[in-house]
DNA sequence: AGCACGCCGACT
DNA sequence: GTCGGCGTGCTC
């Protein structure tokens, strides 16, 4: 029976990121556990915290040790778990315990008025549904997944082309956990957690869901959470931060487009959802059921390794809706051809074609407002941002803007550095495409859905639900178009510029560009009309968009493995990716240099390889200078001690992500 | 002298 | 986070 026990104060401030020790009175020494709440007197006052070790020696003067003062009974074993889990975050993401304790742990608030509702219509008109017969391949996967539950109980990777009905295999596999009386946690990309796909679940499961959103009170989410602690609730839906539901009982975690950046925390801890779903399995003994079309590099490679347990569904479901058909244009020999135009000849002519046949259209161009750039054309130079290294994008209303920080200007008479009048914008962006299409085809309905028309509280839905109910006939965007969207009258997806995200410097940007448009492609011909998709490019021989033509992740995979083994990039090697930032540029990157420095010293001998410090594409935004360094290793654990080294910080901003 | 205020270190 | 200790400086 110990003796002491080891206290985090529940209190947020770094010098606190510390354990205290406490003397445990001999009449709680039986009942207290690791992740148990405790009242403590602190600095002469009374408040909580919680326990992470448990111990028989004092690790200071034992005179300085004061008793603790009481337990909350009510640290039921949810909790411990998520405090498992909390510290098991500190650790992987080198976070402190009372950001890993405030991400996971629920908050506590009650609710001020009245009951947690979903938007969009209520639920008493839902009708309930049964099951839908599934395919063989659908059948299998759901078999498989559930006889390895009895086994070695691996996550399981459900890799299925868009449309092959992945929904439905979550639905059984649910359907089967919740008749054993297990818990379940479905997590969707935000911009997935739509009235029409929640709908699918209500009507399946009726009144035992719960949804989580980001923009709900934290009385409502508090209600949730609550229910679901006491066993009301079974299947709780929502984005990342669903995630942490306390569930007694839980047995499966489905993450549903696994691959979707959104699963990666951008505060800290900056946690990856799978990797954090995959451990809080492992504490629960619960099963992990990861989803996707376009599977991140790292799952794939892991179901390749038998880490993961692969599921495949080779074909869509609906039995006439075949994958559609793609062509590659050129845009060099457009240009050659003398056509200067967004549209090649090609997509002019598919376009025409589905107007007439009143089929709809999404076109798809990643990169917002009026024109890509402004620069003047007597000296050359282009119009920045002042506090961003970053061009002004010209919008229609006449303004510039940085679309990083959101500082807008009037477009100028004269170029601000040499004078000359002649400043013009160059490029495209969403709101020219859709002012081109309202020219060249004056008998279309256009929408157009970008960052710039979503802005209010229903701006995704009102434009989706307009386009859905075949309000328009085009729908212009950029990438929130392409994810998940079901419009069975989509014939036709244009991609303007497949090359957009190619050439960013990110490792990843070959994976980026194949996911982009695969998921865009898939968006077509999901209904019964035949899907075409036309990819326009300057780099046409590119694998990415060559293996995204043809639909094939596998050829994709086959090909950016190898790379990533070369160069030992993940999954092939772990990576720590370290950003410095600070407001003084020369400040920072001599902070960032004396880093490597000591970085180089210290691990290069132990076979680290340090890239860097450089300035990364966007190396200033909003007045704040970055600086990046990548260290590579086989080991993630020595990556860890790296991470260590780059806790202390003099006026500069640290972060690290690892890989 | 007596007290208000602000800064800082410590909290087991 | 927040308490007390201590120094500064103002007022009576």
């Amino acid at each position: 029976m110990p003796i002491y026990a080891d206290v985090i104060v529940n209190i947020s401030a770094s010098d606190l990121d510390r354990s205290f020790q406490y003397r445990i009175p001999e009449e709680l020494r039986e009942s207290i556990r690791l992740g148990s709440r405790v009242d403590i007197p602190f600095n002469r006052r009374s408040i909580s915290g919680f326990v992470v070790g448990l111990s028989d020696e004092p690790a200071i003067e034992e005179d300085k040790i004061l008793p603790l003062t009481g337990l909350s009974k009510k640290s039921a074993a949810v909790e411990d778990r998520l405090m498992a889990l909390a510290a098991w975050m500190r650790e992987r993401y080198g976070c402190t315990m009372n950001q890993a304790l405030m991400t996971v742990l629920p908050v506590k608030k009650a609710s001020k008025r009245g009951k947690a509702k979903v938007e969009g219509p209520d639920l008493s008109d839902i009708s309930p549904e049964a099951a839908p017969t599934l395919n063989e391949a659908q059948t299998a996967a759901v078999q498989a997944v559930l006889a390895e539950r009895k086994g070695a109980n691996r996550p399981g990777l459900l890799f299925g082309v868009t449309g092959s009905g992945k929904t439905e295999v979550y639905m059984a596999v649910i359907e089967q956990l919740l008749a054993e009386k297990k818990q379940v946690i479905l997590l969707i990309p935000e911009i997935a957690l739509t009235w029409q796909n929640l709908k699918r679940f209500y009507a399946r499961f009726g009144d035992r869901i719960g949804v989580i959103n980001s923009r709900q009170s934290a009385g409502e989410k508090y209600e949730t959470v609550e229910k679901a602690k006491k066993g009301q609730i079974d299947l709780v839906i929502g984005p990342r931060s669903a995630l942490f539901t306390p569930m007694p009982r839980l047995g499966l975690i489905v993450i549903d487009e696994e691959h979707e950046e959104s699963y990666r925390s951008e505060l800290s801890p900056r946690y990856h959802s799978v990797e954090v779903a995959e451990k809080l399995c492992e504490l629960s003994g619960a099963s992990l059921l990861l989803g996707s079309a376009t599977p991140s590099l790292e799952s794939f490679y892991k179901a390749q390794n038998g880490r993961y347990q692969l599921l495949r569904l080779p074909a869509r479901a609906v039995p006439e809706s075949r994958l559609p058909a793609v062509r590659v244009v050129d845009l060099r020999e457009e240009m050659k051809a003398g056509n200067k135009s967004v549209f090649s000849r090609l997509l002019r002519e598919k376009i025409e074609e589905r107007l007439e046949k009143r089929e709809q259209i999404m076109l798809f161009l990643n990169r917002r407002g009026y024109a890509g750039f402004v620069s003047c054309r007597s000296c050359g130079k282009a119009l920045k941002c002042p506090h961003c290294d970053v061009g002004l994008t010209y919008h229609r209303d006449g303004f510039l803007r940085c679309h990083y920080c959101g500082f807008s200007v009037r477009f100028p008479d004269r170029c601000p550095s040499c004078g000359s009048p002649y400043v013009a914008a160059f490029g495209t962006g969403t709101q020219k495409v859709e002012s081109i299409v309202r020219k060249e085809f004056p008998e279309a309905r256009v929408l157009r859905m970008d960052a710039d028309t979503t802005k209010g509280k229903e701006g995704h839905s009102r434009i989706l639900s307009a386009f859905a109910h075949q309000g328009a006939d085009i729908l212009v965007g950029t990438q929130m178009i392409v994810k998940g969207h079901d419009f069975p009258r989509v014939s036709l997806v244009g991609i303007l510029a497949a090359d957009l995200s190619l050439y960013s410097s990110d490792y990843r940007a070959a994976e980026q560009t194949f996911e982009l448009l695969t998921q865009a492609s898939g968006r077509a011909g999901r209904g019964a009309l035949a899907g075409e998709v036309v990819i326009q490019t300057y780099s046409p021989e590119h694998y990415a968009v060559q293996t995204a033509a043809a639909q094939d992740y596998e050829a994709f995979y086959a090909e950016e493995l190898p790379r990533r083994e070369l160069l030992h990039y993940p999954p092939a090697g772990a990576m720590l990716a370290v950003g410095v930032s600070g407001t003084e540029e020369a400040e920072n990157e001599a902070f960032a240099a004396g880093l490597a420095e000591r970085i180089r010293r210290a691990f290069e001998p132990l076979g680290a390889v340090l890239i860097g410090p450089t300035a990364p594409f966007r190396s200033k935004v909003q007045d704040v200078y970055r600086q990046v360094m990548f260290v590579k290793h086989p080991d993630r654990t020595l990556l860890l001690k790296i991470q260590e080294l780059t806790r202390e910080t003099g006026g500069v901003r640290i972060q690290t992500d690892i890989f």
